[in-house]
Parts: C-alpha cells; structure tokens; sequence
DNA sequence: GGACATTATTTCAGACCTAAAATATATTGC
DNA sequence: GCAATATATTTTAGGTCTGAAATAATGTCC
C-alpha cells in the first residue's frame, strides 16, 4: 500500500513565503517606530496614525471615515478620539445637518504637535533605512503598489 | 528679508515614502488574516504566531525566548501562554536545572489545531495573491531580505 | 558563605483592539 | 405620517500590548 500523501497539494508557497517576510520585517520597523514615539513623545502610535489622517484632511473626517482610513474597528475610534479630545489635541463637533455625525478634526496645538513628530518620525526613517539607496527603496516601493493591485482583500479602502 | 524655509531639510523622502507604503499594505492583509483567523477559528493573530513558534521549535522554548523570536514584551507573553495553557494546547514546565525559567511546548491537540490553522493560513495567502505571479513573489521577497539586511535596528533577532 | 549584580518571569496600570449588541438619527416606501 | 430599513456612533466584554516595578532564582566576587 502506499502511504506517502502527496507533498504539495497546491500549497502556494511563494505568496506564503513573501506574506511571512513581509508581516516580520514591518513588525520588527514598527516595533522600533512605535517604542522611539513612545520615548520622544510619550504617545502611542495608534495617536499618530490618527493625527497623521486628520492633518492629511483640514476640513475634518467623520469618525466612520477615520475607521476606515485607519483600518480599525468604530469602537477603537471612539476611544483614541475621545482621549485626544481630553488632551486637546483633537476637537469633535457635530455634523451640520446629521446629529448622528461628527466633524473631527486637529486642534491648532494638535496640529503644531504632530508637525513635529512627523518631522521626527520623517527623520528615524532615514536612519533605519539609511544604508538602503534611494534607487532601491523606490524600486521597492513600485513592487509594493503592484503587490497592492492584485491583492484581493474585499475593501475598496483609500 | 527672506521668508523662505529651506523645503528639503534633508528629509528622507524615498525611506518615509516606503515605509508608509509597507506599513499600510501588511495592516491591510494583516486585517484580513485576522478576522479569518477568528471567523474560522476563534483564534487571535498572536495566538497562531505563538503557536507557529513553538511548533517551529518542538523542543520547546523559554518565556524570554518566545519574547524576543515574537517581537512583544515579557508580560504579554505570560498572559497569552497562560490562556493556551488553560485551552490546553500548550504545555508549561520547569525547565530542568534551572526554577526561574520554564520550557514551553505545544500539546499534542496544540500540535493538531494548530496544523490545521496554518494549511488554512497557507491557502489564504494563496487566495489573497492568487494574481501575484510567483516570479513576482519571489522577486518582492528578495528585495524585503535585502530591506532588513540594511536595516538599523539595535537587535539581533531571530 | 554572604553581599551584589544579573537573569527569568510575573504583576500592574493603562492604553489599544475587536466583534457584537445597543442607541440614536435619518431615509424610504407607502 | 409612519413603519421599516439603513446609517453613524457608542457601549460592552474580553483579549492584546507596553513599560516599569516587583519577585524569585542564579551567578560572582571576595
């Protein structure tokens, strides 16, 4: 009798092998960028992401927009809001016309804050990837858009 | 007088550029990973990485190992192991010679889910960059190996 | 062998995160 | 107008995560 299973059963072991490097290497960046926001700035990087969309959009996101853009749940939003509101950095008004909504956007001394620590942030960057030319990380970064084009994660996310 | 900053104070911008870009295509695969994980399987990210660990490593591993090969601190590591322990699909015991440290094995119902959750795991990637054509993959993979070769990280990781 | 530093792990407080249920407002069809 | 449905957000329960302080065992130096 034979018992030796087939050895590949259609496992697709490139697009495996790239997901595992992949999630690793940007878990061991994030790890560093996160601890250095943390150290600096006292702030998480959750807080930076959020500051980061809303001083990408003067005239304010709805919650439900930041959920989407952030990638994180509704409930997570009300909570990282509500705390940057508490520390006046964000400011959350209702919307016009919708009392459902709200108009979230950065306070000016939330503003000045994250234009600094996106400077800073700016600058680890280079020094993490500082070894790493120009001409690489661009090449890098057109593989990651095309990577981005085929992959198929039912969203429609900006 | 002039007004005029500098625009380029030497700011990284190809190192900022794809970071973002690496950053925000990993949260967007990782998401779905994540919810299938606990759709399919009432499993967390960190418990499937947990137990891909250990059972990468059948010999078992300490508590600080597990911290360091899974990038996240001590006391976070303590309560995931605690949890697997009281599913049972983890196995906690003195290491032999030394009382402070522990040596961590999957059970062998650890062993079995968690074989089951990663073919599951496999064919996912699979499905996401099904139209990612391997010699691309492979390609990407590359250039990631080559990414954390240059980078400056203050460890000696895994 | 006893003080001192080192190593392995846990505990703690507090922030983060999710899915699902609840609340409140808006819209649509009749 | 009003019931049914849809949309925007919050609440809840419980797991995840960190850095710092605490605990406990080991190693070292004299």
């Amino acid at each position: 009798m034979s018992n030796v299973a087939p050895i590949d059963q259609d496992i697709p072991l490139a697009s495996l092998r790239l997901w595992l490097r992949l999630y690793r290497s940007v878990s061991m960046i994030e790890r560093e960028v996160r601890s250095r926001l943390t150290r600096e700035f006292g702030v998480s990087l959750s807080r930076f992401d959020v500051m980061s969309a809303l001083d990408r959009h003067p005239g304010g996101l709805s919650m439900g927009e930041l959920s989407d853009g952030l990638l994180v749940s509704n409930g997570n939003v009300t909570g990282l809001i509500s705390r940057l509101v508490d520390d006046r950095l964000v400011d959350r008004e209702h919307a016009p016309g919708d009392r459902r909504s709200y108009r979230v956007k950065l306070t000016p001394d939330g503003r000045d804050s994250f234009a600094e620590m996106a400077a800073a942030h700016a600058r680890w960057l280079g020094e993490i990837l500082v070894d790493l030319p120009d001409s690489e990380a661009d090449d890098l970064t057109a593989h990651i858009d095309s990577l981005m084009k085929f992959a198929r994660l039912d969203a429609s996310k900006d």
